[in-house]
DNA sequence: TACGATTGCGAACGCGCGTTCTTTCACAAC
DNA sequence: GTTGTGAAAGAACGCGCGTTCGCAATCGTA
């Protein structure tokens, strides 16, 4: 554990503890005056006062602007499995590249383990949820400047949307075609950049590109 | 088992897929935009209608007038089971950075494999000759042009050479400090390239450098 | 062909809710 | 004393986002 999480105030436990609750009775977020009133705060500047504390010390992650989009990070879904360090098996499902196809991670893609290719990924790269992970291996530059390059593998979580800077694997569907790029939403466009100064970023309507997956952790063999 | 729950339509399965893969990134639910832009469906109010559709078939609950209050009543899906092929455990023996000393790696490292912190290595990322492994953590951006960045976690083999170009972790007694950089040996001189263009090249004779181990693999976890 | 039900689209409307600005009070530093 | 800082309070402000209403397209049934 490496998390530094200095004092936290009486109040603030309490916070925490309403918000734990609550996320655990329905499966949403609190919004600030739920909290203001479940904690008998009086006023909302106070809760977001605390909040922002809470955040800063690593208790939890919130996206600004959003309603309801707390994130609790300490506590963790309970593994299945005991405590030690296990690895998991996740599918190669190809490659990915500027300008080239890559395979859907279907859900029969989990299905069938055997002798399709896959990774093992460490405990150490291993994500809190560890669902619907699959890895592509990377194909050209278009990365060069986000510290992935020919030959890396990048093990991806299956998702549709991504926050603004996070590397997805994105479909143009216009294109027919697939790459790894930083996805950022601006207005009703996505701007793909490419983080390679060389490359032109790629901006499209919302609807012209379809995240698949973001990218969660980067292996590399050096030669 | 005893949900009754009718036939879904493609796009409502979709939507389902889409809300508990939000749900399981973040750990808040989507807005109606969002499972619209996630889903490419061009309104909103198509997608209220079919989480009503939805509702009324015991597929999730929700609660009026709440933004993103979603509730996904089906059962969390299992997580995948551990098991794989043979892992290398390398201990992890400190960190590197620019200007910053670190420990080196003794035999004696290898024999106690107590409570040392140690990483995973899985199979793709073991080279032929797995004796004398051991891994570093970056500090700083150093080899930012290398595809190596702040945090990211280096697999290094012990050896007191390299060749050209290679990726080393270098010891410079007279500042007794040791950095990652390229290693080029240039008639009695060495110059360690930083791969950043904001840094200089330090050059140095070549009885002023140690070599303490060559780059093999490189893995970083994505935020 | 007619007609209602189903499904989908787009655009307002209006509350929900995060954010910010101003004030206040306690306490420590100088 | 003055100054600075952490904690709290209350009130607006304004975008986020659920909701609703009008209207087209498709389909089943008479």
């Amino acid at each position: 554990m490496t998390t530094a999480k200095p004092r936290v105030s009486e109040r603030q436990r309490e916070m925490l503890d309403f918000i734990r609750d609550y996320h655990a009775d329905r499966s949403y977020m609190p919004s600030i005056r739920e909290i203001q009133l479940g904690c008998g705060i009086s006023s909302t500047s106070v809760v977001d006062y605390n909040l922002r504390l809470l955040e800063r010390d690593g208790h939890l992650k919130r996206s600004p602007d959003i309603s309801r989009a707390i994130e609790l990070v300490g506590a963790a879904p309970p593994r299945p499995g005991s405590g030690g360090p296990e690895t998991l098996r996740v599918p190669l499902l190809g490659a990915i590249a500027a300008g080239e196809p890559i395979p859907v991670p279907e859900a029969d893609a989990y299905a069938d383990d055997g002798d399709r290719e896959g990774v093992t990924l460490p405990p150490e790269l291993t994500p809190r949820d560890s669902r619907d992970l699959y890895a592509l291996r990377v194909k050209g530059d278009s990365m060069i400047d986000a510290f992935v390059t020919d030959g890396d593998i990048v093990v991806l979580r299956h998702a549709r949307d991504a926050r603004n800077g996070e590397m997805v694997a994105a479909w143009l569907p216009l294109e027919d075609s697939a790459t790894l790029k930083h996805f950022h939403l601006e207005g009703d466009s996505v701007r793909l950049m490419p983080a390679n100064p060389a490359m032109e970023p790629i901006v499209v309507p919302a609807d012209q590109v379809q995240v698949h997956g973001k990218v969660v952790a980067v292996m590399r063999r050096v030669a």
